[in-house]
DNA sequence: CTGAATTTTCTGTTTATACTGAAACTTCAG
DNA sequence: CTGAAGTTTCAGTATAAACAGAAAATTCAG
């Protein structure tokens, strides 16, 4: 398969992206290319058209499988495996967002809820203790906002994000200034 | 200077948890050294510290300022540099979300515009641009809600957070469901 | 069962990046 | 000016991750 000089562009830029944000570079091509083909593909066609080993895609498929941003599917007659991705933005976003979460910040979090209290259990400067604790304290709600916004309708997300800072006028002042604190 | 076991485990953490995300480990290790620490250090205590060379401890320090997350200030009667960076979490968050939006997502919004125009302009199949435009649409929209809420002051960002999905019960109906179109 | 088609696993090799140590440079006290 | 203190730059080395190609494993038609 041949791809047009815009699609190699973007296929690039977005291994790039990939790498820049902890994200193997094939593996970050795989996916755009799943994202713009038309209909799903083989492994064949995509080692092929990223000119990439083989087992290189095997294992970048594998990975986002893993992530489930990527499905195999199959088709009538065709022992070959065919890969899909969502061409929904927003449902991408959200998964690897959720993946990130589970993988990264959950551990994090856990991590930091055990060093805090080990810092208080032996008494380690209150200076100390209490940064580790600002940390904790910061991704945790992070993290329950998260938990949140997460469970949202899609729909409903995108529409509080397009209001932008228009929620703030709807909260009352009293409302806005206890919960600044 | 030494560390204890609690300080150790937070900073190796945090530097494997940058190279998760795309950050060299000793730049990692080096913020969360400063994050701790409850005086300004010097170049040469942060190598000691985490037994690094104290060339790569400039050159981390040096990306660190590019970020604008730690600067050097001085002390009378002591020619060397001292490094230090804010305690205050919540503006380390904003600060490295505002860096990586402006090296990253600014960029790449540039790039993604541009291919759609070309896209557009050699008659490439629909689906091919309507998928790269899909993809633009939403970083633009991701990027005009930051720009929007980084202008927030932080404790009316943080109340607003700490509502969560509150917010929504301020929604009146029909703007919910126009908006949400 | 057999063997062709396909996928996965594994072992070296390559590559990109991080890192060190030395040299070069800068700054400033005396 | 001079040289000690401090910092940065640079060239080479080390390390970890990515990758290719071959071998092994799996699947399934006949």
């Amino acid at each position: 398969m041949t791809l047009s000089k815009t699609a190699r562009e973007f296929i690039l830029h977005w291994g790039e992206m990939g790498s820049r944000w902890g994200v193997n570079r094939t593996v970050a091509q795989v996916h755009a290319l799943l994202y713009l083909a038309a209909e799903p593909l083989t492994a064949e066609d995509i080692a092929e058209t990223l000119s990439v080993a083989r087992s290189n895609v095997s294992t970048s498929l594998r990975e986002l499988q893993g992530w489930e941003l990527v499905q195999a599917t199959h088709q009538m007659g065709d022992r070959r495996d065919f890969f899909s991705t969502s061409h929904d933005v927003w449902q991408l976003f959200l998964t690897v967002v959720q993946q990130r979460v589970e993988r990264e910040i959950e551990p994090t979090l856990a991590v930091l809820g055990r060093l805090v209290a080990e810092s208080r259990a032996e008494k380690l400067p209150p200076a100390l203790t209490s940064r580790i604790a600002a940390m904790h304290n910061f991704l945790n709600e992070m993290h329950a906002w998260y938990m949140q916004v997460a469970k949202l309708p899609p729909a409903t997300l995108h529409g509080l994000m397009s209001l932008g800072v228009g929620v703030t006028k709807w909260l009352p002042r009293s409302r806005k200034a206890k919960e600044a604190k």
